[in-house]
DNA sequence: ATCATACTGAAAACCGTTCGCAATCCCAGA
DNA sequence: TCTGGGATTGCGAACGGTTTTCAGTATGAT
């Protein structure tokens, strides 16, 4: 069975081998953020003959490709989504490292009208918040030590 | 002399080393956001026999007291600023690399209102813009391919 | 001045990522 | 359907930024 991104490569005319099926088919499932190791670990579950630097190259393929998005959410590795044509954010809570994607046009137009304030055009951006849930947030919010 | 720094450092109770003190001078004088590697190559005009390593601890120090503080902006590498009390975010000129500061109070405030309407109250968060100068964006802007 | 303690330099270890190379695979063309 | 040759793969080595280890040194409280 042909997953979605699978066909997406082949709309794209990506050469498509075994290991990238496998991979296009992890990525389809995903409904996370899985950095590079996370999709091998899935991967190798279907095929165990894939290898990490096979995960590295197709996952800039694909990024290159514009069928995933690399996202950093500032914790020393890349994670990866699905390219979607709406720009959004995340929001990533500090407690469980869950990550809440959000979109708000009037923060885009914010955005784009400081950019020309100061003369500038935008070629790209990334919002990141971080956050822990308003119910529990009353005990150890306040010294919460991040290093994001 | 004592810099600015090293009086924070000093109000803050860190032991002063020699070291310490030419790295608090570097980062007073800096009115830019050098990376470690700038910073050492900075500090060994000073004194010549600082280490990387010891520059690599001073920044780590000096970021958890709240000296100064890590800007990341995904170029792989950390870079620093002085620690201020305002939030500020950053716009990276993509032909040059030049980074602008920024603020806006409406921005704050719409990010704690989408947050509170996720659900979260915020701890931290960041938000990068990349632009190109408007006067001459016409040429490669629209294809400038960044991997930011 | 003394001394325990914290700090430093140098080199090795680390971690995520990329690269070099020989072996293998894919698929356009026959 | 078979084949040839460029693209792709696996492996391990290399990479760049950062942290750590360890023996030696400097700091500041006494």
């Amino acid at each position: 069975m042909t997953s979605r991104l699978e066909a997406l490569c082949m709309e794209k005319g990506l050469k498509m081998t075994g290991q990238r099926r496998v991979i296009s088919q992890v990525l389809s499932e995903a409904d996370d953020h899985p950095d590079v190791e996370e999709v091998h670990r899935r991967a190798v579950q279907i095929d165990p003959r894939i290898s990490i630097a096979t995960v590295y190259r197709t996952m800039r393929l694909l990024e290159d490709a514009q069928v995933i998005e690399r996202v950093d959410l500032g914790d020393g590795r890349a994670r990866y989504e699905e390219a979607t044509a709406d720009h959004h954010h995340h929001l990533i809570d500090t407690r469980t490292g869950r990550i809440i994607e959000f979109a708000s046009p009037e923060l885009e137009a914010m955005k784009e009208r400081i950019a020309h304030e100061l003369g500038y055009k935008i070629v790209g951006h990334r919002l990141e918040i971080y956050g822990v849930p308003l119910d529990d947030a009353g005990d150890d919010a306040q010294d919460e030590e991040e290093r994001p």
